[in-house]
DNA sequence: GTTAAAAAAGTTATAATATAACATAATCAG
DNA sequence: CTGATTATGTTATATTATAACTTTTTTAAC
């Protein structure tokens, strides 16, 4: 798997990863909810890329002060909480977890993931969820939350391997 | 759980399965693909309602020839068959399959899933894909498949049950 | 029709994902 | 400090899905 298609060396992910973790602080401050040391270190672990990552990989990588390996409900919990604050989206079509790029507002999670990197997009385009809002309204239907997953193959990944 | 909604009266769910299963039949066989009994017996288990179905309540409705419980693999192959010919569609955000109202072109799924009654809606709106199209394009991304997947609530639910 | 190849289905085991239920520890509000 | 609340640890198990191999059925060649 290439190494960070299709955020080529123009994007610094150690400024990225941090800033997300910072605003992170900052909004459960503000809200008055417990980013605790490990929460943040399940949202580090998602935030070391921008592949999604299974529960258990996260759990695999987690470090407990112990020493001694977490079980499964620790990671869930952890992740049911970013999920709760918008710090992280769920891909479904992956049963994986992906840092959220604006989680001050809530919104609907778009992406587009590339099958070759592994790295998942995240798009906030208004008129994919009006063309939705529009249909749905048609209908009656009360939309409550959106699933937009895409698969493909990125810009660069289509650059540099050829079909 | 309602009936039936949101496929009330006017929604005569026997001529729609057998519409379905008409139309099954018929694109297999103009394929050149066989649509075996128990690959016919799981497509009619999915058409039995519009409510996404999970590959183990599939299996559990399995009766087999000799009144053996069939295992998991036998219900997953036969599903893997019917998405392969675009007899139905899975729904990642539930991990179930659904019967698809246009199996005759291929086409990405478009789901409005109401939480309350359990019933999808199948959309069919060029306008929702073309949006991602376009938005794709622009990043250079090119879609392979798209996972579209509505919750909420349907009109009759809303209507029927008060918040 | 017989037979070899291919396709489908059966069978056993297990992998991968996720949660229930209860125990303990840490934090907070009074 | 103390009790209530929240978070985490722990054990067990539920749910979803597939790997690997065997047997049966179907197809196609002869």
């Amino acid at each position: 798997m290439p190494p960070d298609a299709p955020f080529p060396d123009e994007h610094n992910h150690a400024i990225c990863m941090s800033q997300a973790l910072g605003n992170a602080a900052k909004l459960c401050l503000q809200r008055g909810v417990r980013l605790t040391p490990l929460r943040l270190q399940v949202l580090e672990l998602v935030w070391r890329s921008h592949k999604p990552l299974g529960a258990y990989t996260i759990l695999e990588n987690l470090q407990t002060a112990q020493g001694r390996r977490a079980a499964p409900p620790t990671v869930y919990r952890a992740l049911d909480f970013l999920l709760a604050q918008g710090l992280i989206h769920r891909i479904a079509s992956l049963n994986a977890f992906i840092g959220c790029l604006h989680p001050e507002a809530t919104h609907v999670g778009q992406f587009l993931i590339c099958e070759h990197c592994g790295n998942a997009i995240e798009l906030d385009t208004p008129e994919i969820t009006n063309c939705i809002m529009q249909r749905a309204e048609i209908l009656g239907f009360t939309v409550k939350s959106q699933t937009i997953e895409i698969s493909g193959r990125c810009a660069h990944c289509q650059a540099r391997y050829a079909s």
